[in-house]
DNA sequence: CCCTATATTGACCGATTGGTCGGGCGCCGC
DNA sequence: GCGGCGCCCGACCAATCGGTCAATATAGGG
């Protein structure tokens, strides 16, 4: 017992969840038939259950483990160094390359947290917004503390802006592509340079800026 | 043929729509079942085949009826007057209460955005996007063109930044409740202002701004 | 070689799905 | 009174759903 096995361990239980996660990613729960994930895995649906009880368990463990791969990559996107406006901006980019690298893992998290009828396993979708938000407000509230941003704005609603404007591009790309006055469609980074910058010093022309305070 | 019923026309009809938008918004396309929508109206579901041809066609209809609705709000939000800085922090309260007032109608049509596998209708849920971006675009291009704001950004990354602040906002109210950081989450109309106050004038000190242009 | 444990399957189950059909009910013009 | 017509329903249909089961194939250890 535990000896550890020297063929893939699970490898039949990874192609299941690997063709689970594809299926639930593009459809919802109840528009994915445990039939189609059987031949999208190139196996027979009797087989499914003899690694999964049901398909809510099967939903749950693809749920479990996109989760667990997405906020993993947008941790990366956390630590940084340097100045508080350098972390942003790099914040900024790699946050928005991680939605765009994986897209499946988001649209599956985030559809679970959009779902208001069914709640699987919102909480467990919940905990990567968690830990991204809480490093965003540490990071912006150092800046505060530093000296380096202005100390009368909530940290809390600029990461909410900042990660709103990140999922907000994901989300409505393919809409935005066929705009022309938008040009950054394709160009995250400078979506985000722009976005970053907008955020630091403000749309207000600086000689006209003292008007606005009244 | 053509005579104006003095009875309510389709008051029938009008059940089965209202029946079919709450548990479309709720639950997704094949979640929700045709008996379903039937017992929620109030009626049998054979019935529902004479105002309809099929699922399809009633989906289709629920989302044109809530699409035009969304707009039709929307739009209102827009219409404004007085300076341009006025008119954004009109616009970003109306639309937020907007969304917040109907939240039925905003998950049907974004889910059907976001819905990557069965476009039953996509193009038809983006119209509503349209109009506002490009309202919105249209009023931050006066405000540049008047001098009000600077003229460096691009107007529509910058609608996109702020529909992105509200919508969000709206998706992810009930994460973001349960921050105690995030003290706006019940307040929207103090959310919102926040969010225009910042985009207009920073989150840098005016003192150090210049530090950053290099 | 056999024995056991895991993998894997086709056939099958009751329940539910979207959709159909034939007929009943009620109202309005004749 | 009496057709006809819009509205509405219970009963029914084939197909598919999630899930079960008994039977096989496939290994590795003794």
């Amino acid at each position: 017992m535990g000896e550890l096995p020297l063929t893939l361990e699970g490898e039949g239980r990874q192609r299941i969840l690997a063709a689970a996660e594809k299926l639930f990613s593009d459809k919802a729960f109840d528009a994915v038939s445990m039939n189609a994930i059987a031949l999208q895995a190139g196996i027979s649906k009797a087989n499914i259950y003899h690694y999964f009880p049901n398909k809510d368990a099967l939903y749950l463990a693809v749920l479990r483990a996109a989760s667990r791969n997405l906020q993993k990559l947008l941790n990366d996107a956390v630590d940084a160094h340097g100045t508080v406006v350098e972390v942003l901006r790099h914040f900024a980019r790699c946050h928005l390359q991680a939605l765009l690298d994986r897209p499946e893992l988001v649209r599956l998290v985030w559809r679970e947290i959009l779902e208001k009828g069914a709640p699987r396993a919102r909480e467990f979708a919940e905990q990567g917004f968690a830990d991204v938000f809480s490093a965003l407000v540490a990071v912006l509230e150092s800046g505060q503390a530093r000296g380096e941003l202005r100390a009368d704005f909530a940290p809390a609603l600029v990461a909410t802006l900042m990660l709103g404007a990140n999922v907000f591009f994901f989300q409505s790309r393919d809409i935005l592509r066929h705009y022309p006055a938008v040009g950054f469609a394709d160009d995250p980074a400078g979506y985000d340079a722009g976005i970053v910058e907008i955020l630091l010093r403000g749309l207000i022309p600086e000689s006209s800026a003292d008007t606005v305070r009244a």
